[in-house]
DNA sequence: CTCCTTAATGAAAATGATTTCCATTTCTAA
DNA sequence: TTAGAAATGGAAATCATTTTCATTAAGGAG
């Protein structure tokens, strides 16, 4: 079980490679689905997908495989507290990409939001400095999450 | 099992009974230990300092009064990201207080920061209003957590 | 104070996402 | 080609939390 960190160096083709892993054909689908599917795929969304045309590829190595691209930073793993983690792919290196959601409690609905992104950022980028300096902590992620009821589950109750 | 909505009213005393919910033994002994103990626990961290005095509560008791507690706006239910929730006496009437954290990724330690909070806040009600408007989201929530490695995990490795 | 309805309880079994085990297959570098 | 390391799949294991169900207890009515 390789436990080697290498985030952050070249990009995409070759990272396999150069950080040990084989780029087996399993893992070229996975993370085709992921690049195509827009939106947060559970583990078993994805092997759903994979399913059909790759039959015996299972859904422990849908696990594994995403375990090693969230490790690569190809891929983002999100916890919106239903108690399944989604799967995002990376658009590009890690930390470029800020992901900031908003979860209807009632039906899980997620909204990926952009507006208010930059002061958020800036406000982020302070306080991570502050709290790493005054708690000597190396923040390396963060999360931010507005939960609430999306107008649908709102107006049927 | 009732699904009583019930937030929001007076406080404390008297607030089980006039929701339609019993004041039993259990209950009682369950919020005694919470409210005297510091940090978050996880139901069986509270299941652990029950039982050694009350050894018929069971943990399912735990987590029924749990849920309850955390309907009536009694408790916090904290999502850490390891797999197991955290509970956290609420001090006063909801929303009165805010809990952001920093966490250790290695090994959970979890610091309850009140730095940068007036920020924070201001950002968030700005941001929820924005947010609530734009997409049609009644917000009643949300979650700010940093991640990262605390002192001793980063200088052991 | 006693009775009666209904909520609360505990133990054991069920659940469900994720991991681990292990025997087998596939890479890959020499 | 060939040995050694990685990757794989299926089944079994984990582990927090929930459900089931038969029993007990709370607390309002009388």
């Amino acid at each position: 079980m390789p436990k080697r960190n290498c985030q952050g160096q070249g990009w995409w083709h070759g990272k396999f490679r150069g950080c040990g892993y084989r780029l087996t054909a399993g893992r070229e689908v996975i993370l085709d689905i992921l690049s195509k599917s827009q939106g947060h795929l559970s583990a078993e969304d994805i092997y759903m997908k994979v399913h059909p045309k790759y039959p015996n590829i299972g859904l422990t190595t849908i696990y594994r495989t995403l375990d090693v691209l969230s490790n690569l930073g190809m891929v983002y793993k999100l916890d919106f507290g239903d108690g399944r983690a989604r799967y995002e792919f990376a658009e590009g290196p890690k930390g470029a990409h800020h992901h900031h959601h908003l979860v209807c409690t009632d039906c899980n609905r997620v909204v990926d939001y952009a507006d208010f992104i930059n002061e958020e950022i800036e406000l982020l980028r302070q306080t991570e400095k502050g709290l790493g300096a005054k708690y000597n902590f190396k923040i390396t992620d963060h999360v931010i999450q507005f939960y609430g009821l999306c107008g649908k589950c709102s107006t049927k109750k």
